[in-house]
DNA sequence: ACGGGCGTCTTTTTT
DNA sequence: AGACGCCCGT
């Protein structure tokens, strides 16, 4: 009992023991943020004797909230478990469910994803006969998310944007939109937040029950927070209006998904007689790396000025590297983290490389990939973003939820069954005659003249009513392999017989892999929070600790997490920061933000790259070095002066002539040239080092398992005739098996092996990466 | 009317 | 790597 109040410093005590009324916790990078949390709610639990179903804590992620769970468990026990918490979304999830009905949808509604929306808010565009070169969905959709994020109903918007025609439009394809959700039974990621908030506007015993229950409210990263979400919290702390937030405004990087930075600085306006605390003690970085991170965010104007202090080791001088290219950039990454594993004692999972942009990793990948050096990659290429994984979700979604119509045009000809274009426009048109699903209308298809839809879809229906039928009887993987099977999903893809097609089939073994681990796993076995957890996992979610690689992310992804060795790669103007935020001084400060998050991931060591010439998205610019590194005070920095000095040079030799950045030029190249090709595979270092990952817990995404199949380099030299009947071998993934037949096809050999916990499979040698044993 | 083939664009960051 | 528009062959 004691323990929960040891070990803390004074600040963080204040912040622990002051439970009643509204606390804000400005909590600088590494104070301690996450132990105030948990040792609040464990102090609330043990201490006030506080039932734990009555604390609400929303966390960042679903991971975040996960592991507070544990810590908070080590402190009282499995009572913890019983608390409320999870990300916004989770939460107002779990409260749709019961209620939705109220506000006239049904409780059995599907999430729609961002892909999902763009393919609803095209269609929309469409039939509104938009020009789609200026209503692009891309703009569409972040209009309409930004306008929901402030709450407004089509109606609202529509008024609000009279006499502006670009506006008008847009609230027309919002209002189409918003009925055609609700025709598919679907909700999207706004809706999630803005419909529980029309629940609680629209029924005040909702309301009061839950404000009720929770006595307790805590909100983390508060600064990355939208309109909605605050509406929320205030709503729900209304009644007791004990709410603790934690958050750091210098972290906000959000904004651009409607995060309202605003939210943090105006806590003591929004909630009165609030108690203010500020962690200023860090105890994660170097005192060089701390300086580093005050000398370029004191750059930004902020209103909670804190310091950051701490009694940590100076540490070494951080570095900067320019390099010559992406490439070299690389080398330098392995360079140094070789250096610092053999002389410092490090392991690959000490380090993590930060980029910007995702596709910045790709080169990197290569280098790493090519000196044998472990890594894995989160986010990016996601796994549940490949199509035949988008297909068998898109099948399970219109069993669990036949009007989804969105999903079933995805499927309806994938196999190819004979329904094209004009088919699918007059089942849909059939459909909204008849204000009905357009599986209805395929269902019933002789019943409305189209024979010829009829005839090819027999098939699919019997076999979709037979699963719809099964859904709730059958486990998830076996409905899976229904679907795959019986669809003949599988057998067009066999049929194709090339080597996509092969790679597809595994990944959809491996989705198959993914839905056991989750009925071994989740205790509510349903299709349903099957296909939800799938749409609200995070990319942080699915990352294992345990793998001894380097970490490679986006600075985003990086959020809340630390590592002893971090390099900051394309420190470049027009990288970072990216050149659409230079002439935006609000998008400059959220960058400056982005690049305190990052240096302050550094625990002991700190890394920073550019690179003089950089290839991107098919054409070669020289970019300067990124202003963020010229905040920092050169002799806090070892290399600066020699990065500084060369890339003035270059630039005055190269001129300008990159638009409005006004720092760099660059000129086409097409393509694939070889220009910049500088480095290839070696064959003998073909074999792939990233790890899998295939491990426990829901909703993995096999990130560096895929890796290592996509990024298989081809015509790797093994040795085919050690392949043969009888053989034992090793599989990544199978694990053990034997031999049972070969079959030459082309100059590879198709190998049948009988795995002895996976059973039969078919596989290429040469890309199967088989071990003899 | 369907589907295969080809060229083009995509790219900040994400619950 | 995927989605999509366009064109042409069946």
């Amino acid at each position: 009992m004691q323990e929960i109040l040891d070990g803390l410093n004074d600040k963080q005590y204040e912040a622990v023991i002051n439970t009643e009324g509204p606390c804000l916790v400005i909590a600088g990078a590494g104070s301690g943020k996450t132990k105030v949390l948990t040792h609040k709610i464990a102090y609330l639990i043990q201490e006030k004797n506080v039932a734990p179903q009555n604390i609400l804590a929303i966390t960042f992620t679903n991971k975040a909230a996960n592991e507070m769970k544990e810590r908070i468990s080590k402190l009282i026990g499995d009572k913890a478990l019983n608390i409320w918490m999870g990300t916004f979304h989770s939460i107002c999830v779990r409260i749709l469910r019961t209620h939705i009905e109220k506000i006239g949808y049904d409780s059995s509604f599907v999430i729609f994803d961002a892909s999902d929306q763009r393919t609803l808010i095209k269609k929309c565009i469409k039939e509104l006969q938009l020009d789609d070169k200026i209503f692009t969905e891309r703009s569409v959709q972040s209009e309409i998310s930004n306008v929901k994020n402030e709450m407004l109903e089509p109606e609202q918007y529509m008024a609000r944007s009279k006499g502006d025609f670009r506006k008008e439009k847009i609230a027309t394809v919002y209002e189409m939109y918003q009925k055609s959700l609700k025709d598919n039974n679907a909700i999207d990621f706004d809706d999630i937040i803005n419909l529980t908030l029309k629940i609680f506007n629209m029924n005040p015993d909702v309301l009061e029950y839950y404000a009720s229950k929770f006595q307790y409210v805590l909100v983390d990263e508060y600064q990355d927070t939208n309109k909605a979400q605050f509406n929320l919290v205030k709503l729900l702390a209304s009644k007791n209006g004990n709410i603790t937030v934690v958050g750091d405004n210098d972290q906000g990087i959000y904004s651009f998904r409607g995060a309202d930075i605003s939210n943090i600085l105006n806590f003591e306006r929004d909630f009165k007689n609030s108690k203010i605390i500020k962690l200023e003690q860090n105890y994660r970085c170097t005192g060089n790396i701390l300086k580093i991170a005050n000398s370029v965010i004191k750059n930004n104007e902020t209103k909670y000025n804190k310091k950051l202090w701490t009694e940590n080791e100076v540490g070494a001088l951080p570095k900067i590297y320019s390099a010559s290219d992406e490439y070299d950039e690389g080398r330098y990454i392995v360079e140094q983290i070789e250096h610092l594993k053999k002389y410092e004692n490090y392991d690959y999972s000490d380090f993590a490389v930060l980029y910007r942009m995702n596709t910045q990793s790709r080169a990197i990948e290569d280098i790493l990939r090519r000196e044998a050096v472990p890594y894995k990659v989160v986010g990016g290429l996601k796994f549940f973003e490949r199509k035949e994984i988008k297909d068998i979700i898109a099948y399970l979604r219109v069993i669990q939820n036949p009007v989804d119509n969105i999903s079933l045009t995805r499927i309806i000809n994938e196999p190819k069954r004979g329904i094209g274009r004009t088919s699918l426009e007059r089942i849909e048109n059939i459909a909204i005659q008849n204000q009905t699903s357009m599986y209805e209308i395929i269902k019933h298809s002789d019943e409305y003249g189209l024979n010829r839809v009829f005839m090819s879809s027999r098939e699919f229906v019997n076999v979709m009513e037979e699963l719809m039928a099964k859904k709730d009887s059958l486990k998830i993987s076996e409905l899976v392999k229904l679907v795959l099977d019986k669809t003949g999903y599988t057998k067009a893809l066999k049929e194709e017989k090339t080597l996509e097609a092969e790679n597809r089939i595994e990944n959809l073994e491996e989705f198959l892999t993914v839905a056991m681990e989750f009925e071994n796993e989740e205790v509510e076995n349903s299709l349903q929070s099957f296909l939800e957890g799938m749409t609200l996992s995070s990319d942080m979610d699915n990352v294992d600790e345990e793998e001894a690689s380097v970490t490679l992310m986006t600075l985003h992804s990086a959020k809340g997490l630390e590592f002893p060795a971090v390099f900051l790669v394309g420190m470049e103007e027009g990288i970072f920061p990216g050149y659409k935020s230079i002439s935006e001084p609000t998008e400059l400060e959220e960058e400056r933000r982005l690049c305190y998050v990052g240096i302050t991931r550094a625990k002991k060591d700190l890394f920073l790259t550019c690179s003089k010439k950089r290839t991107m998205f098919g054409s070669t610019s020289y970019n300067l070095v990124s202003r963020f590194v010229k905040e920092i005070p050169t002799e806090l920095l070892d290399g600066a002066e020699d990065v500084f000095e060369q890339k003035t040079k270059d630039f005055q030799t190269t001129g300008n002539s990159f638009g409005n950045s006004g720092y760099s030029w660059s000129y086409g190249a097409s393509k694939g040239n070889g220009v910049i090709k500088t480095y290839k595979l070696d064959d003998d270092n073909s074999r792939s080092v990233a790890a899998s990952s295939i491990g426990k817990g829901f909703g993995r995404t096999a990130e560096s398992f895929l890796k290592s199949l996509s990024n298989k380099p081809m015509g790797q030299k093994v040795d085919l005739s050690k392949y043969e009947e009888g053989v034992r071998v090793y599989h990544k993934k199978f694990g053990e098996g034997i031999i049972t037949a070969t079959e030459p096809e082309g100059d590879d050999i198709k190998v049948d092996i009988t795995f002895d916990k996976f059973g039969h499979k078919r596989l290429m040698a040469r890309f199967s990466n088989l071990e003899i044993i």
